[in-house]
DNA sequence: AACCATGATGGAATCGTTTCCATGAGCAGG
DNA sequence: CCTGCTCATGGAAACGATTCCATCATGGTT
C-alpha cells in the first residue's frame, strides 16, 4: 500500500512551504501564480487533506452527532434523512447512535461522542437534565429535535420546573435568573399543542366524548396538550403509556381497550403506538371506525395502506431533521432558540361518528 | 471553559511519564502500584482519552461507516439498528450516510469517509465496481450487506462477469486468476434464491401461472432468482423495475397491473415495492387476494396491519446488520467471504387461489 | 564479583494539519 | 534615501495520543 499523500508532498512538489499549501487550500491569501501552481499539483497528486490532522489541530471533529431512540420507527427514519441531507450538503459527516429510548445508553453514547470530540449534536432526548449536563458542560452545541427532556419547559409553556432550569443555567455559568425561555438548548419540535387540539376538536365534532390518549416515552408534552385540549378534567384511565418497545405499546393499547370498553376514540401519540392500537383493536374485534375511531401522530407511508387508511396528525419529520442540522451547524451568531413546525391533520378513513348505543 | 484533561495532566498528577500512563490505560505492562496510582488519578481527574490524538497517531479512525440507500425504508432501519447494536457493544462510533440509491452520491460519501480516514465500511451498494474501486484501492475493509454491486458475481453464482472480476483483483494487487469466489469483499446477504423459490412454489401451488416480479434498484439478484424459479422462459413484460423512489415504485406497479391485466400474482422485491403494489391494486379496484395475490420481500411491522395482512418473505434485517458489523470489525484473520442468512416465508392473508375466470 | 536477562520507566519522535511569527520583498510617502 | 506599511512566504510550534528506544534497577547465573 502506498503511503497517503500529505500536505508535505504537495508542498515539496510545488516547491513551496506547507504553510502556503494549507493557506491556498483553505482560502487564505496567496499570490495568484502560487495558488494556481499549488492547486495544479494538489489535483495532480490527487491530494485529499486528512481530517485527522485538521481535527487534532482544531481540537474538534467536524460534523455532528445524531441520537435517536429507534431507527425502525419510520418517523425517526424520516428525521434522520433530513439531518443527513443537510449534512451532505455541508460535506460534513454524521455520527449516528440509537438509544433505544434508554437514558443510560444515551449517556453512554454522549460519552462516546465526547471522546470523539464531536461537539455538535442533534438529539431526540430520552434522559433528563442530568443525562444532558455532561454534554452541555463540555461545551457541546446541542439541538433537541421532536421533543425536549422532561422538566425542561419549552418556550410555549409557562414555567413549572424552576429547579431544573436553575441547574442548567448554572452549568452554563450564567446567573440563575428566572426567565420564561431559560434553557440554552435550541430545539426543533412540532406544534404538538395545535396538532392535538385540532385532532381532539375533530373527534369532538364527530360526537366523541370518551377519548383516550395512548402515548410512549417522550410523549409527555403531547399528553399534556391532550389534557388541555380536552378541557374538562380528564379521566386518567384514558391516558396510558407504553415504554417504547412494540410489545409494550401493544400491551398498553390492549389494556386500554379492555379496561375502558366505553371509549370511542383513541389518539395515538406516535406511529408505533398507532400500529399497536390497530393491532389491539383487531385482536379484540373492534372495528375501525365503527367501534372505535383512531387518530395517529406521524404520517408514515403505511398509514395509507391500512384499511381503513389512518387519519393522522402529520408532522414534517424530514424538515425537522433538516432544520435541526442547519441550526446545529450555524453554531455562531444568533440562533432561534426554539423552532416550532406546523402539524397537519390528514383526514383519511379511521374516524367516524360515535357509535350510538 | 476549562481546558480538556490530557494524558499529560494525568502523568504530572500521578508523578509518572506520559508513556507510562498510556501503557497503563491501554493494557501494557506496568508495576501494580504504578498502575493503581495512575488509574486512581485518571478516575479522579475524570480523564477521557481523546480519540483525536489516538487516531492521528494510528493513522486511522476507529469505528465504521455505514451506507444505506434510504432510512425511511424500514428494512434499512432494521439493518442499521443491527449495525449500531454491534458497534455499541464494541464501543465504536458509526458514521452514517444515505445514498438515495444514487451511485454518484455514494461515491461522494465514500470520498468523505476516506477523508475522515474511516477504514471500515458496511454498505448496501448502489454503484458498481467502478464506484467502489477508490475505497478498495485505499485499503478500506468493506463489507456489503443485503446486496452486491451489479456484475460482481456472488459465491453462489457460477461466473458470468470475468471482466469486472479481473479488474477488482488487479486493484488488490493480486494476479487476475479466474476463480469462482474472486472478490475480496465479504458480504452478508439473504438467501434470495431460496426465498424467491419458496414464494414462487407457493404461488404455483395456489394455481398461479402468470406471476409478475416488481423490483427496485439492486434487486437484480432477486429478479434472476425469480426467472430461475419460474423455470420456463419468463414473459419479460412481467418483470418490471422502479427506480427507487416511492413514486416510481407506484408508477411501476400501476403500469404493471394495467399492461398485464391477466397476471394473477405479484412478487414485490422489497417493502417499498410491496407498498406500491398494495396502493396501485387498490387504486385499480383489484382486490387482494381475490383478484391478485401478493407476496412482499421484507417482513416489516406494518405488513400485519394491511388488510389482508401481507404474506412476506422475511429476511433478518437486524441480524444482517449485526453480522456485517462483526465481520467488518474482525478485520484481521480469516473471515468468511460471504454470509448467507436464511429467509422465511410467512404466510398471512394476501395470497389466495387463482381466480378462475 | 562480573555479567546478562528482564522489566519498569520516561524522553522524544511521530502522525498531518493549522496557525503564529519572523523574514524579506516591494512600494508609497515624506 | 530612508522609513514604515503591506503582503506573500516558510519555518516551527501546537494539538493529544502511541510507541520506539535508551536508561536504570533488579535479580539470577556463571
Amino acid at each position: 500500500m502506498s503511503r497517503r499523500v500529505t500536505i508535505k508532498d504537495v508542498a515539496q512538489a510545488a516547491g513551496v512551504g506547507v504553510a502556503t499549501v494549507s493557506r491556498v487550500l483553505s482560502g487564505g491569501s496567496a499570490s495568484p501564480q502560487t495558488r494556481e501552481r499549488v492547486l495544479a499539483v494538489a489535483a495532480q497528486l490527487d491530494y485529499r487533506p486528512s481530517a485527522l490532522g485538521r481535527n487534532l489541530r482544531q481540537r474538534r471533529t467536524g460534523g455532528m452527532g445524531l441520537l435517536v431512540p429507534d431507527l425502525t420507527d419510520t418517523f425517526y427514519g424520516q428525521l434522520a434523512e433530513g439531518v443527513l441531507a443537510c449534512a451532505r450538503a455541508a460535506g460534513e459527516p454524521v455520527v449516528l447512535g440509537s438509544t433505544g429510548g434508554d437514558p443510560e445508553q444515551e449517556a453512554e453514547l454522549i460519552g462516546m461522542l465526547l471522546e470523539q470530540s464531536v461537539d455538535r449534536l442533534i438529539a431526540v432526548p430520552s434522559g433528563d437534565a442530568e443525562t444532558w449536563s455532561p454534554a452541555l458542560r463540555a461545551g457541546m452545541t446541542v439541538v433537541f429535535a421532536d421533543r425536549l427532556p422532561p422538566s425542561v419547559p419549552s418556550a410555549e409553556e409557562e414555567d413549572g420546573a424552576a429547579h431544573a432550569v436553575d441547574d442548567l443555567l448554572l452549568l452554563d455559568g450564567l446567573p440563575p435568573v428566572p426567565q420564561s425561555r431559560p434553557l440554552d438548548v435550541p430545539s426543533v419540535v412540532a406544534d404538538d399543542r395545535a396538532g392535538i387540539r385540532t385532532a381532539v376538536r375533530y373527534l369532538r365534532g364527530l360526537g366523541h366524548r370518551r377519548i383516550a390518549f395512548l402515548g410512549g416515552p417522550g410523549h409527555d408534552r403531547r399528553a399534556a396538550a391532550f389534557r388541555e385540549a380536552v378541557g374538562e378534567p380528564v379521566d386518567e384511565e384514558l391516558v396510558v403509556f407504553g415504554t417504547g418497545s412494540r410489545d409494550s405499546a401493544y400491551a398498553a393499547a390492549s389494556g386500554l381497550f379492555q379496561s375502558s370498553p366505553d371509549l370511542s376514540a383513541v389518539l395515538a401519540g406516535g406511529n408505533v403506538l398507532g400500529e399497536a392500537a390497530v393491532l389491539a383493536a383487531r385482536e379484540l374485534d373492534l372495528r375501525v371506525p365503527q367501534d372505535v375511531s383512531l387518530i395517529m401522530y406521524d404520517d408514515v407511508p403505511w398509514a395509507e395502506l391500512c384499511s381503513p387508511p389512518l387519519t393522522v396528525i402529520a408532522q414534517p419529520g424530514r424538515d425537522m431533521g433538516y432544520r435541526a442540522a442547519e441550526l446545529v451547524l450555524r453554531s455562531g451568531g444568533r440562533r432561534p432558540r426554539g423552532v416550532v413546525l406546523p402539524t397537519e391533520l390528514i383526514v383519511r378513513g379511521s374516524c367516524g361518528p360515535r357509535r350510538s348505543w
